[in-house]
RNA sequence: GUGGUUUUAGCUCAGUCGGUUAGAGCGCCUGAUUGUGGUUCAGGAGGUCGUGGGUUCGAGCCCCAUAUUCCACCCCA
């Protein structure tokens, strides 16, 4: 029989110990921020029937589905039935009907139109839990990742925006990561295609500045020509998207410039009352800035939008990333229902905190923090007095073990010891018959010989 | 989805023009010294060169396919 050499799927990883423990610890510090603002968890099934999927995401988004085959007599449904599977497509959705989630958003919002009787507007809920997209993998992005969404749904107020901004800072705060937290309106997107050309070309103006930064000025007006804009149309779009000053000059100077785009204007007072919220609050350590060029691509974001990106590191693409949704619960049948969400990316966080060695020295820590070794062979001596030793730390809440392996009987101590030092175990507990206990601080050195008394003592502390 | 890139010992990587038995550092194991780890010394194990084909007297090196890694687009957390 051929040896499998293992493998796992692409852009798919394992975590070891050391790797999940500091997962947790991202996982922990948002978790109590997301229960401090008052959110309660949810969590929905890995998979969703395609249908509440598909239409979500956009065109790019449909394509990046991960498809789960029909399980039972799918071929001889397909080969029994009479119609004909005229392309890919059709082929495709005739032998699957449901998908991987894709993200936490769009199964949140089937959610809350399933449960809207049990549930008491506004809704405040968060989520942590695994999504996938058939991507092409690079560094910081992979096919299977992990989001963390915090999401207000039922209420319109532009005090969940505030409030899912500060979540942002205190989060990133307690990780100790420098970000900046780009914020936008989609309001205010289409008032400059309002202005420049009409509404109706949102998303060809969104995709060129948002590459002002990679292909600069001329690269942008280039594409746009392409594209059969006229030189005074691009001239009137960068004039826009090249406003300078402090948020509020900013946005008094656009305001003017979309003087006739009545949505514009609303996007403009939205961001205002957002800035004069924050300049006013106790919290002034806000990394908070506007930008014109943020666009975002999930199609249904419609207020204001969020992105934020580490300052330092090697990793420029966003670590989080957000908006408001006015009518995502109206593709499953309940409108007039806003809401507005955040989200953190985990695993692109952890690269961030990693690369700049950024986790705490207490998550290395061992598994025990104890390990009892005899000085003899465990053949040769009485178990019963060790094994009491042993549940006595245990019931005293001290993580512990003991060495069970053969031991060289000229050097008893040796193969223990190294292995309570290669594991990261605090301190060796040296048991011999008829002796006194000796402690050892294996990262000092020092021993002494105690009572178990005071070496549970010590241990506990 | 498009274009490129990576893969050789547990890890990080060398490997010339296609030429005998594929190397280094670190790690690992064994032994020596102290009934007790890290230092030192001596010795040792470990590779189907990502996988499958092909060219050649001969392939780690050339060709094709495929997987994987990373990168630029696209898109996104």
């Amino acid at each position: 029989m051929a040896k499998e050499k293992p493998s796992i799927p692409k852009g798919t990883r394992d975590f070891g110990p050391q790797e999940v423990a500091k997962r947790k610890y991202i996982l922990n510090t948002i978790e109590k921020v997301f229960i401090k603002y008052g959110f309660m968890p949810i969590e929905t099934p890995t998979m969703e029937n395609l249908s509440t999927l598909t239409g979500k995401y956009g065109d790019e988004g449909d394509k990046l589905l991960f498809r789960i085959l029909d399980s039972g007599e799918t071929f001889e449904k397909i080969r029994n039935s009479k119609s004909e599977i005229r392309n890919q497509n059709e082929f495709n959705n005739s032998i699957t009907e449901k998908g991987l989630r894709y993200d936490l958003t769009v199964p949140f919002a089937r959610y809350v139109v399933m449960n809207r009787n049990e549930i008491t507007f506004p809704f405040k809920r968060y989520q942590m839990q695994p999504v996938w997209r058939a991507d092409r993998p690079q560094k910081g992005r992979y096919r299977e990742f992990w989001q963390c969404d915090a999401d207000v749904v039922g209420s319109d107020s532009l005090l969940h925006e505030l409030d899912l901004i500060n979540i942002y800072q205190e989060v990133f705060k307690c990780l100790g990561i420098d970000v900046e937290i780009k914020i936008n309106n989609r309001k205010i997107l289409a008032g400059i295609a309002e202005v420049v050309k009409g509404i109706e070309h949102l998303n060809t103006i969104a995709v060129a500045i948002d590459k002002l930064d990679k292909i600069g000025k001329e690269g942008v007006s280039k594409e746009l020509t392409e594209l059969n804009f006229t030189e005074t149309e691009i001239a009137t779009l960068f004039d826009i998207i090249t406003i300078k000053g402090t948020e509020t000059e900013m946005l008094e100077v656009l305001k003017v410039k979309l003087q006739n785009s009545t949505e514009g204007l609303i996007g403009i007072e939205e961001l205002n009352f957002i800035f004069k919220q924050i300049n006013s609050s106790t919290n002034q350590l806000i990394n908070l800035k506007t930008d014109f060029s943020l666009a975002r691509g999930l199609s249904y974001y419609t207020g204001c939008i969020f992105e934020v990106v580490a300052i330092n590191g090697s990793l420029r693409s966003s670590i989080g990333g957000g908006g408001r949704y006015d009518n995502l619960t109206g593709n499953f049948g309940l409108d007039g229902v806003s809401g507005v969400g955040i989200s953190f990316g985990l695993d692109r966080i952890y690269d961030v905190i990693d690369e700049l060695k950024l986790f705490p020295e207490t998550l290395s820590q061992g598994s025990s923090k104890v390990l009892i070794c005899a000085n003899d062979s465990i053949e040769n001596i009485e178990l019963a007095p060790v094994l009491q030793l042993l549940s006595k730390l245990r019931n005293e809440g001290i993580a512990s073990e003991i060495y069970s392996e053969k031991i060289n009987v000229k050097k008893p101590l040796e193969k223990p010891i190294k292995y309570a030092s290669s594991k990261k175990i605090a301190y060796a507990l040296i048991y011999t018959e008829n002796e006194t206990l000796k402690l050892k601080n294996l990262t000092t050195g020092f021993q002494e010989e105690l009572t178990i008394e005071v070496i549970i003592e010590r241990l506990q502390d």
